[in-house]
DNA sequence: CCAGGGATCCGG
DNA sequence: CGGATCCCTGGG
């Protein structure tokens, strides 16, 4: 007989904290996104922090503009730029008003509302059974899915369109530690958690 | 590997 | 305004 987790929404408090800490705690958290009367949830798997103090990569850095001033409020929103002319990212303010940090979801495993991730990100069913590991598994792809664009930057996570729970608990051995993925500044910080061995993540 | 694709930012 | 850049992806 297995006991049921709770699960609950994080709470503002969850978000306030220091960059790297928040980072890391999000793993295995589930992303949820009512869509009508359903519900898209994936398991977050892989993350990247981002710190517009000194972090040449961060939006945030040097500069608040109208993209990125969402970045410089508390904790507990939601980030989305586009980019590449075709791609949506998703980020989760996080610290205190005024620091611009962030962390970049890159990667969840599907949970459920999973026919309908298929057809927002595919617009048709899937090909094969392996398919379903080309889902979610980049920060573009998840967007695609859960059908976030920039409408919904500055959403306010502990709301009831898009918010975080508590998901499934993770051991620190259970993440691993790398330098980000595709960017050109301030490449050599280990700034990427993920979940180990974990087949949806965007890099295998 | 490469290029599409368009918003965004900066400098003039 | 032009030009460079971009937290990517899909198709060779």
């Amino acid at each position: 007989m297995s006991k049921k987790l709770p699960n609950i929404k994080l709470k503002k408090s969850f978000y306030r904290k220091d960059l790297l800490p928040v980072a890391r705690n999000l793993v295995g958290k589930i992303l949820v996104k009512k869509h009508g009367k359903n519900f898209l949830a994936g398991m977050i798997v892989e993350v990247e922090a981002y710190n517009g103090d000194f972090d040449q990569a961060a939006h945030s850095y040097g500069r608040k503009t109208k993209r990125n001033e969402i970045m410089f409020e508390d904790g507990g929103y939601l980030y989305v730029y586009f980019t590449y002319g075709a791609h949506h990212c998703c980020n989760v303010v996080t610290g205190k008003k005024g620091q611009g940090t962030a962390v970049l979801i890159r990667a969840v495993e599907p949970v459920s509302g999973i026919e309908l991730m298929v057809k927002n990100r595919f617009d048709r069913k899937l090909k094969n059974e392996k398919e379903i590991f080309n889902l979610t598994s980049g920060p573009g792809k998840l967007c695609r899915a859960f059908a976030i664009d920039k409408s919904h930057s500055g959403t306010d996570i502990t709301g009831n369109e898009i918010f975080l729970t508590s998901g499934k608990r993770v051991q620190k051995d259970e993440i691993g530690t790398s330098k980000r993925i595709g960017i050109t500044k301030s490449v050599g910080l280990p700034w990427r958690f993920y979940l180990k061995n974990n087949p949806y993540l965007s890099r295998k």
